[in-house]
DNA sequence: ACTAATATTTAGACTAGCCTAAAAATATTT
DNA sequence: AAATATTTTTAGGCTAGTCTAAATATTAGT
């Protein structure tokens, strides 16, 4: 049996790992959990012992099977309860993340799978991350990168890569929503901004916010 | 800011002060919460210090205004979240209060008040107790226990007094549910017991199930 | 290759929430 | 009203999860 503490370990390491595609590192999870290098220890050797991860000292850390069957299933469960949130309760898809934080750790496998069953088995969150089903497994959607489109290209959007309550709210305001038509209309050498078209509007947006956009063609 | 843990003996207490209708006392604590009374002094101090109840040493203790509020708060989270798990994801009335046990420390207020919204705001869960309102404020309903019924009387089933999952299951059994016209057929002087129709049913029950049962005439 | 900077781990401390065992207060018998 | 039984509190200890500060290992710069 897991800690909520332990699945948020889990979670974010397994997070780190599909982002940087490498062994991750004390420091690195220190920033995401927001605690100290020397509490991420102490964890690491805990989960380490658990069976849930390999840990060198002073190597980095990587989740083993069972780790990541653990990770995936806490993923699914957030994703799940953000959906909820989105498609049953009226939210916005910027103020689901931190009720799912909690959500996210409640135990019952029967009230997942009910849960998964009552949203129509969806495939992806309100932020256009995939959810994994029953057991864990889900299909990585084929995406192209806003900041890759060459000029005069254009895509549906279908997902982000930062979903902070920022940036969602910042997209919101500017009418920016997963299944909007985007084309790039010019690029900016100087900074790589774009200068963007969506339905009648044309407008610029930065490199930064490119870069957290993914579309499909 | 509330821990889970403080929740629960918010909770309990409330219920406790309730049954009782008196000052509450240490080992009664001890018993619900299924630890020892040194743990429940070390907590009524530390509920008395946030000013959420009355506590004088050894001589029990009483919710104040804050903490029956705090109290009233959790239950409502409890009954709208069994009544989420019977109604919309098809769980059975005895299957549901582990869960809420966990769900009911969810701390948004948003999202227990747009879960009650998508329930209908419901006045009972599906054990027959009463939902609070977003201010606390529920209406105790008219009731009669079954073992007050005369004879040749009947009544139609609102409530459990004990709902345990072992209780719950024997009434499901016995095919038992709210809902049900219950007749007093005959009663059993030396020991209580009744004899019941239900349906086209006849059977017979004990004096400690019929404490149980509250019926609306 | 040495030195300086950075990253990581260890050591020791703290809080919340629990425990056991002993002490103290209250209640019940005789 | 004593003596006994019960209840409650105190004292001290444990674990999980965090922290700070110090020690140690690794990496980078010259
Ligand atoms: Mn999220
Ligand atoms: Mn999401
Ligand atoms: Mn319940
Ligand atoms: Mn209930």
């Amino acid at each position: 049996m897991l800690t909520n503490s332990e699945e948020n370990y889990l979670k974010e390491i397994y997070n780190l790992e599909e982002y940087f595609n490498t062994e991750i590192n004390t420091n690195l999870i220190a920033k995401k959990i927001d605690a100290k290098a020397s509490s991420v220890t102490d964890m690491l050797k805990k989960l380490a012992n658990k069976d849930l991860l390999i840990y060198q000292k002073y190597k980095g850390v990587k989740l083993n099977t069972n780790g990541k069957k653990k990770a995936l299933s806490v993923i699914r469960k957030h994703r799940l309860w953000e959906t909820f949130l989105v498609e049953k309760l009226d939210f916005n898809w910027d103020e689901v993340h931190d009720i799912a934080e909690e959500l996210e750790h409640i135990r019952s496998e029967k009230l997942t799978n009910h849960l998964d069953a009552f949203l129509n088995f969806p495939v992806v969150d309100p932020h256009g991350h995939p959810i994994p089903n029953k057991e864990g497994d889900f299909k990585k959607m084929e995406t192209i990168c806003l900041s890759n489109l060459g000029i005069k290209q254009e895509g549906v959007l279908v997902g982000v890569k930062n979903s902070s309550d920022t940036f969602l709210r910042f997209l919101s305001n500017k009418n920016i929503s997963i299944g909007c038509k985007i084309k790039v209309v010019h690029k900016e050498e100087f900074d790589n901004s774009l200068s963007i078209n969506i339905g009648n509007n044309q407008f610029n947006i930065s490199e930064n916010v490119a870069n957290n956009l993914y579309l499909k063609k």
